[in-house]
DNA sequence: CTCGATCCCTGGACGC
DNA sequence: TGCGTCCAGGGATCGA
């Protein structure tokens, strides 16, 4: 599950390892993952890799096609690679004369050559960058939302980066539980939750990633950070902190694992839908 | 519009 | 040992 951690490991190798090479030529297997494998056939041989940055869970292979050192590059080109959670990019040397390979057997991973303006409304989809976010607009974001702080943690229009490890230990660390409402976050708790969350990505970044299901770098190594979960996969387990057994719910539909001490339920949220289920039909014809 | 549930896909864990 | 079942989850899509 390659969330920010694992994503800026692996492009942080691969700037390493491939920046600066050409592509000579592409070869495809299962294309069901690509937006558009004919696209990708046809534009990416002959351009090199300028640079490799992580976009939000994407890494972005930079390209630039070979021209006159006058004339300017027409248009921003690049390939957005997503290792969903079993891929893999990494460079191979067996063969000649080298590849970069791309495995991924769950296949929901993506893979699109995109340019210019198409480039530029993708990446505007995302939302901010967890590491960059202030404090005010990591706020606004949360707070205009009555969704469950769980589920937009995850939600990559929000914040780009964040899947469920890191959503569970940063909620965990804040002490708030996964199923409150944004809305109903104090600025006080979004401040300890942006702090979390920031101090958690740098040092799971420092440790190149969690290695919890066969997530490897680009160099082939795993991660070290899952020694430092204290919420995510402990259900039963005890707290860190209090001692109380960690509990997993369904929220958004992805397990979540607190501890029911530390991070106390909201108090009548969640099933409010069930309970004022006659009132509220009776209100919305007001409407 | 906003939010949540469902589905996609396959390998690994687990039970018998 | 082998087979069936369940679960993992990011994101697209659909429906309430």
């Amino acid at each position: 599950m390659p969330e920010l951690p694992e994503v800026e490991t692996v492009a942080r190798g691969l700037q390493i390892s491939v920046a600066g090479r050409r592509i000579v030529s592409v070869t495809l297997r299962k294309t069901d993952f690509m937006d558009d494998p004919d696209t990708i056939e046809r534009e990416v041989p002959g351009t090199q890799i300028a640079r490799v940055e992580r976009f939000g869970k994407f890494m972005l292979l930079r390209l630039v096609r070979d021209r006159a050192a006058s004339e300017p590059e027409a248009s921003s080109k690049a390939l957005l690679v997503h290792l969903g959670m079993t891929g893999n990019l990494a460079p191979h040397f067996a063969e000649q004369p080298r590849e970069l390979r791309y495995t991924d057997a769950r296949r929901f991973g993506r893979m699109a050559y995109l340019a210019g303006e198409t480039l530029a409304a993708e990446l505007l989809r995302f939302g901010a960058d967890p590491l960059e976010v202030t404090a005010e607009e990591f706020a606004k974001r949360i707070e205009s939302s009555r969704a469950r702080i769980k589920a937009l943690l995850l939600d990559q229009t929000v914040l780009r980066g964040v899947g469920n490890i890191y959503a569970d230990e940063s909620l965990w660390s804040a002490g708030i539980h996964p199923a409150k409402s944004g809305a109903k976050l104090k600025r006080k708790e979004l401040a300890r939750l942006r702090q979390a969350l920031q101090k958690i990505l740098r040092k799971a970044i420092q440790m190149r990633g969690s290695s919890i299901s066969d997530f490897v770098d680009a160099e082939g190594q795993p991660g070290d950070y899952q020694q430092h979960h204290r919420a995510y996969g402990r259900e039963g387990k005890k707290c860190f902190r209090c001692g109380r057994a960690i509990k997993r719910i369904i929220i958004a539909g992805r397990s979540s694992y607190f501890c029911p001490a530390c991070q106390r339920a909201p108090h009548r949220e969640g099933r409010i839908r069930k309970s004022t289920k006659r009132k509220g039909r009776a209100r919305t014809s007001k409407r």
